[in-house]
DNA sequence: CATTTTTTTTGCCATATGGCAAAAATTAAA
DNA sequence: TTTAATTTTTGCCATATGGCAAAAAAAATG
């Protein structure tokens, strides 16, 4: 919980009287390795925040290839913002990689907490800004550099993620084949 | 004006009265070819909606390369969301590849928005969700697809775009050489 | 344990894109 | 126009990644 308090004092200060009750709103979720926490074409009903495991964000491409999108390890937002916001369908789906703890927030929650805590709205604005600057920034890389530069970067940023997924799907995400991924360690080693 | 209303009624409903005060605010910024809405480092202090020409977002990588990163053309929201609503330095420049007419509102008329149209800041809240969303799908199709791909994609989806910009901006857009670029386009013809 | 099943690594060769530099074409300037 | 400056195209060869299939390793199961 402390960690989700965190998360959101980056973007604006918390009274003790907020933090609590959003403590109150939240409720916890747990998610066997395999679960989704959103299905492919339903409309985002939760908030999440992950306390513990991984999930990973995929759908299956045109050629019904599994593609990893992104991976949401502890303490990131688990949220299709557009799908929770705009009431629209869910193009991805979010999959537990491995057991998972979620804090979650109901449509309705995170309602009374806007009409409770003058600058929610600006809070959520702020992080989903910050998320918009932040995947642009992390695609262009992808796009400019090579894989075993982008491999080395995914190292640093999710330090010891890589070795809690499969393989695959990390190279789904980094856009090579599993084969050139494989490649791309044993030159590293 | 009438496409900017067009563009933020997607998102929610607006009575005649908001639209006339949304109007009464918006002030027009006219900008040569070269100039920036937005330079590196600053702050951003302005929403943008650009109503002729276009700007490229872009930066300097590490080696010095200019890089583009986006492309707004008419039509299009002109806004590094993170900078405005955080109050960061932008780590890009907003150029204007043609001449440019927007739209901008300064931060303190988007205050008096939100203050004056209950679920202003909801609106902006699903605009950048679904830039969010659109950004993790285009980015994605970036790092799947061959540039050939890429380029037939971005012709698509900018109609008439790829003969206003200078080739060495689209190439490094869609993450290839100049020189490959033109190959494709032979190729393509 | 022994046996399946799943995941990861390898080999071999094809293809896409890059690097560099020069030529050609286009645009701007005098 | 003519010249100069800028942008785009090409040639030649190097390197990165893909495709496919088999081997090896690791993990799950009985």
């Amino acid at each position: 919980m402390e960690e989700f308090i965190n998360c959101l004092s980056k973007y604006s200060t918390l009274s003790g009287q907020h933090i609590e009750l959003i403590t109150s709103k939240a409720k916890l979720l747990n998610l066997k390795k395999g679960d989704c926490f959103l299905e492919v074409g339903r409309v985002a009903k939760q908030f999440g925040f992950v306390m513990e495991g991984v999930l990973r964000v995929c759908w299956y491409n045109e050629i019904g290839e599994d593609i990893t999108r992104a991976f949401i390890p502890e303490y990131h937002f688990a949220l299709n913002v557009s799908s929770f916001n705009n009431e629209t369908p869910s193009e991805v789906c979010f999959e537990a990689i491995a057991n998972c703890k979620l804090l979650v927030f109901s449509k309705k929650d995170m309602a009374g907490l806007a009409n409770a805590i003058p600058g929610w709205n600006e809070i959520l604005l702020k992080i989903t800004a910050t998320a918009l600057t932040n995947k642009s920034k992390v695609s262009q890389n992808m796009l400019t550099q090579d894989a075993t530069t982008r491999y080395l970067e995914f190292l640093k940023i999710y330090p010891g993620l890589a070795n809690r997924i499969p393989l695959s799907a990390l190279a789904s995400y980094l856009g090579i084949k599993q084969s050139s991924l494989s490649r791309i360690r044993r030159k590293i080693i």
